[in-house]
DNA sequence: TTGTACGCGTTATCAC
DNA sequence: GTGATAACGCGTACAA
């Protein structure tokens, strides 16, 4: 590979000023830029990265940490992230915490050591402490739909609560006023608020919070799966579910039809998320839009703007989630 | 952030010593290697990777270029890249070349002024041409899901044709004979190979290929619905539908659905790929297991045995698809 | 506008 | 076993 010690001696220049064409920071005379770049393309000149990164103390990469690489929750986040950094000619070294405190400490560190210029990263296992820490120190950090008090300039979030508010909301709407809800471990924020905005929803009604209707799941199928059962071993009186994420809304719908309850006539269901997947299912979905592709977009705006101080770019720390009507609620009369 | 140079001089020896205890490759003396041990636990110092790789020219990095980041196929294929890299110290940088020819020659350029030890990717838009001739530059390259002569070593793939074959035999087996297919876009090598093995399977059980129930789709959820249509406009006579990946399996039994067309009485379906939701979706979808998981894990641990000169690794290049039987094929009498 | 010379933080090749 | 010292390829004051 040829370096630019090479191109300097092809062209007849000096080192200085083959590396001010590459940049072109500083005026070159349009004469000797030819000279250059001629050169560069007869050798097939290509910058190495690596030695521009060291010299220049930017390694134009930006570390991503997401809980899982596969999961459409997290595809739509990359996407979102790597096409607006790939756009400003940045990089994104991916790399997976799983949810586990240990995992994403481990991964963050490794990231940093591979001298990334900024972090964008979605935590689960961290506590609030430990990001406050992480943000004091040299590399620049953001937390995807999170927010952590006294660094929200840091934080994209979503407003959970709201999008709990709104999946209940429509239930009540719709006549139904026994409302079994599927949370989300309540050790995730996420979930936390979800679960806030299902109760507020309720006491707007005039509606009791019953805690018999009530199952902690997983955010996986199988939360769903075994939410209902449980509901329905108990021998409940509900209407319709609500679950805190699309997978759990999935499993209990699966649950449901095995168990000779037809959907929606029978029960209506709602989910959260908006997950690829959600329209495929049957019934079609009814859910609350997790605008996370364009969370994944204003994060790497936010790194763009405040780290390779790119200006002009407004920015959003807060965004707001948004009803799915599709066919998995019915009107209850 | 502290350098070798300042962890010399607190524990009192040279910079190559501190260089030797960081890479352990040369033997130092138990006393020294603790001195330098001490020197860098009180400066909190770290190696600076950019550094390291100027001077290995080695980055420690392999570049995956996938067609997109959200989509379960290849969710399922940069975790398990990524995994095997990550338990090796490597990283991975991803971008994104959305089965466009422009774009992937793009990224894979990217990739590699980035100075990539290697590069895993997953192309459809390049020719095998150009990809051979990408396998003759300095930065090794693996193709996934894909074979091209004479380079066969640099490609992992899955026996499409013998997955095609199986899931037509599945319908064949059952007791179908009039099958539609609803094939995926033949300039792409996998949907060609699964066409041919389709093709195959119906040969075999003495069945003429009709090219009326022949339909080229997209492999994507559209291209199910608008193949199903077609068949049915024409007012066509089959009982059941081969669907080229699991996608395109959805859209048409959504399509079904909606048509009064129960599902899996009045039409057996299966699809190819086996990705996530194809089990969420109702009936739950019987189709062709593609490990691409298991791919990815065999791509990374040829980019370690290879480029890596990781031992004791015992490489394969191709995989066999499998039936995954649910419930969305039915026995005809 | 252009060139010189040094620095970026390591690894690697010699000597000792 | 350990220490000088030269690369690695480029950016950038500073000088010309």
């Amino acid at each position: 590979m040829a370096t630019i010690y090479e191109v300097s001696n092809l062209a007849g220049v000096s080192l200085a000023t083959v590396s001010r064409v590459i940049n072109n920071n500083t005026r070159v005379s349009d004469k000797t830029r030819q000279k250059v770049i001629d050169a560069m393309d007869k050798l097939g000149y290509r910058p190495n990265s690596i030695a521009q990164s060291l010299a220049s103390n930017c390694s134009n990469s930006v570390g991503i940490l997401v809980s899982e690489l596969n999961g459409a929750f997290f595809g739509q986040m990359m996407a979102g992230i790597e096409s607006e950094l790939r756009a400003a000619g940045k990089h994104v070294i991916i790399t997976t915490g799983h949810s586990d405190e240990e995992k994403e400490k481990e991964g963050i560190e490794f990231l940093i050591s591979r001298n990334c210029d900024a972090l964008i990263v979605h935590v689960e296992g961290l506590s609030d402490d430990y990001l406050i820490e992480l943000a004091k120190g040299s590399t620049p950090i953001f937390f995807m739909s999170r927010t952590v008090n006294t660094i929200e300039k840091n934080c994209i979030s979503l407003d959970n609560e709201l999008g709990g508010y709104l999946a209940t909301k429509t239930m009540l709407e719709n006549g139904h006023e026994n409302i079994a809800y599927i949370a989300g471990p309540q050790v995730k924020p996420d979930a936390k608020a979800r679960f806030i905005g299902h109760k507020k929803a309720l006491k707007e009604y005039g509606i009791p919070f019953d805690d018999e209707l009530y199952y902690e799941g997983n955010f996986c199928e199988t939360g769903g799966n075994d939410g209902l059962k449980r509901f329905l071993d108990k021998g409940l009186n509900f209407t319709s579910l609500v679950c805190a994420n699309d997978e759990m809304a999935s499993g209990a719908m699966t649950y449901a039809r095995e168990h000779g309850i037809s959907l929606p006539e029978d029960l209506s269901v709602i989910g959260f998320d908006n997950i690829i997947f959600s329209r495929h299912i049957y019934p079609k979905l009814t859910t609350i839009d997790n605008p996370v592709g364009e969370m994944g977009h204003m994060a790497a705006k936010l790194v763009l703007k405040n780290v390779y101080n790119k200006k002009d770019i407004t920015v959003k720390y807060s965004f707001e989630p948004s009803l799915i009507d599709r066919d998995s609620v019915s009107r209850l009369n």
